[in-house]
DNA sequence: AGTTCTGCTGCAAACGTTTGTAGTCGCATG
DNA sequence: CATGCGACTACAAACGTTTGCAGCAGAACT
């Protein structure tokens, strides 16, 4: 029923490969035949079917996209950006959602791999040499976790994370809890690597809290654990997991950030909403995703390059930190950390 | 270079034609012979190309899935419904996201028109007569609105507004502001229009603000003009709106729900994180996204038939809606509904 | 014994494109 | 006048499947 190429060149009375070529390598044909081809399209509605062109050239335009969970905030911005700029490339993405299981994650990717011209894997909870081995079935780029030999793109959360610590440590905090994220994550280690060097060297305690599902209510779970430690400031592994934290805290009757203070990470729309407003490292979700698309466009088919991106984060200042036990002298509580760079301007 | 179905067959000392059936048709293949070809496809790593099948075929097994805004919280747990369902009926699912835009809803319906078996079209903001011309560019269901002639699935939103209504009339509210969604928005009119009905059924009167975009700013930018309305309460056309209202009125002193009750519509992951949690009505936007996959997949082919699922919404009663000036006896603000089911909960 | 049936498998055409190769034509070149 | 070239177009093979049809055993009827 829909129109082929083959009634474009009846109706134009040419040979289809010329109609073919009329789209696809315009150069190659007289420019008069080229508008009577157009015209006749246009006509009967004629639309290419990438299907069997795909068959031919080997190129699907299309692309995956693979994420932990689409109803954490975190992902919404990301997959609009990569479907956005994707399609002004003429590409489609499919989405889909692995709930956090990186068996469903391995099973995604074979599954999409002889549909797509490549996959875009964010946050994986693979291991690297299950990756690996999946990067030969299909193109990858992997996002938020640099995997050796395959193009990536990661967030600064190194640096977020000891901005924050920094920030607590400036405010008179000694003992941070970090709540850690999900088993699995490099996410995870970068931040708990870089916060502890960072409170080592400002000469504060940092004790581990975790590994935790990265949601809201395993935030309100560690609560008791939080108060236990007797820490005066906790670290999340991200914003949800901060939310539940201060919703159970405020059941509990705790003040933040007057008895607590309690910083997240990935500053999303989330952040702006909470009573007291979330203080939390901005992670550029966006920026990602149009890298990611850009790298896996660009690539094309030599995989195994080592192409690395690695995006700035900034900390946010709001209303969810303030002044420790230990403050000596200094800054007021909303007042912008000492610090050199990224840290200086909280947008908002 | 990836393992045909040439390959398979040669490996297995059979046709091609019956590697084919061993996988699509194994009633029609001996077993012994099925056994021999599987083995040897895993063997190799075979994965039939879809590409190439949705040529013969005709159906791709893949399904469009159009929102206006994947950032908005109502759509993810819809989107996330869906594609799980789908892919659990071996479909995949393209995401597109139009930013509101009623052209880019068009040109993105078109544009995975032959890449697709059907496209699910998500509170369109077209007109009935656009969408009916696509549908017979590519089958369509429709999602938060009735189209005659095309099948859909739609919460019954105008239920969820009337229940609203009555509660805040029950609490002794008798002036109600609605803050209207966005021009062009079928669930916009039957909130309104129940909305409407309700205040004036019980003596109450119902202030209509709007049109207005269907996001937190604009709740907020509406502020003002909800006090000088002078109304003791107020529906939002969704949470996001709800939470914006809330917000500007905190930042002007004005007490929720002790000065004016706010209740929002979708009950999104939002809802449950605002202070004073929010009253809202639930819209099953999971079910909605199974639903509208089982519609698509289920008509196949004949368009055009007037199938219409609706989905039953129900109030939840949280904090931020509360006594108003003219209440006179009831039960207590925090108190349960009388429970067996969903519309009696208000009828007092 | 001949016939029909059943269960299985092979053959080959099709699906809608792209693309290398070969042809045609007119025209300038030598 | 032959030759070659440039600009264009037609031909046909290929991509990896599915599927109607035919073929061929052997079993089960008549």
């Amino acid at each position: 029923m829909p129109a082929t190429i083959r009634d474009v060149a009846k109706a134009s009375g040419v040979h289809v490969s010329t109609v073919s070529r009329a789209f696809s390598a315009p150069q190659l044909v007289n420019a008069e035949t080229r508008a009577h081809v157009l015209a006749a399209a246009e006509e009967l509605g004629y639309r290419p079917n990438r299907a069997a062109r795909a068959l031919i050239t080997g190129r699907t335009h299309n692309i995956g996209l693979i994420v932990a969970d689409i109803a954490n905030p975190f992902f919404p911005p990301l997959i609009k950006a990569a479907e956005s700029h994707a399609r002004g490339r003429d590409y489609h993405v499919f989405v889909a959602d692995t709930n956090e299981d990186a068996g469903v994650e391995e099973e995604l990717v074979l599954a999409l791999a002889k549909q797509v011209d490549g996959v875009l894997l964010c946050s994986p909870r693979m291991s690297n040499t299950q990756i690996e081995q999946l990067s030969r079935e299909v193109p990858l780029v992997v996002v938020n976790r640099p995997v050796p030999g395959l193009p990536a793109v990661v967030m600064d959360v190194a640096q977020g994370a000891r901005l924050a610590v920094e920030h607590l440590v400036a405010l008179g905090h000694r003992e941070i809890a970090l709540l850690g994220g999900p088993r699995g994550s490099w996410t995870n280690r970068e931040i708990r690597r870089a916060a502890t060097l960072a409170a080592r060297n400002a000469g504060a305690e940092l004790v581990v809290l975790g590994p935790n599902a990265p949601t809201e209510e395993s935030g309100s779970a560690q609560a008791e654990a939080v108060l236990r430690a007797g820490v005066s400031a906790v670290l999340a592994y991200n914003d949800l997991m901060a939310v539940g934290l201060i919703d159970a805290l405020d059941h509990r009757g705790v003040k933040v950030p007057d008895q607590i203070s309690v910083v997240g990470i990935d500053d999303t729309a989330l952040s702006r909403r909470t009573r007291p407003m979330l203080t939390t490292v901005a992670t550029p979700t966006a920026a990602a995703g149009r890298a990611a698309v850009d790298m896996l466009l660009q690539h094309g088919d030599d995989r195994r390059t080592t192409a690395l991106v690695t995006l700035q984060t900034e900390l946010v200042i709001r209303d969810s930190s303030g002044p420790g036990p230990h403050r000596t002298a200094g800054p007021g509580r909303r007042q912008q950390p000492p610090v050199d760079g990224v840290a200086s301007e909280s947008r908002e």
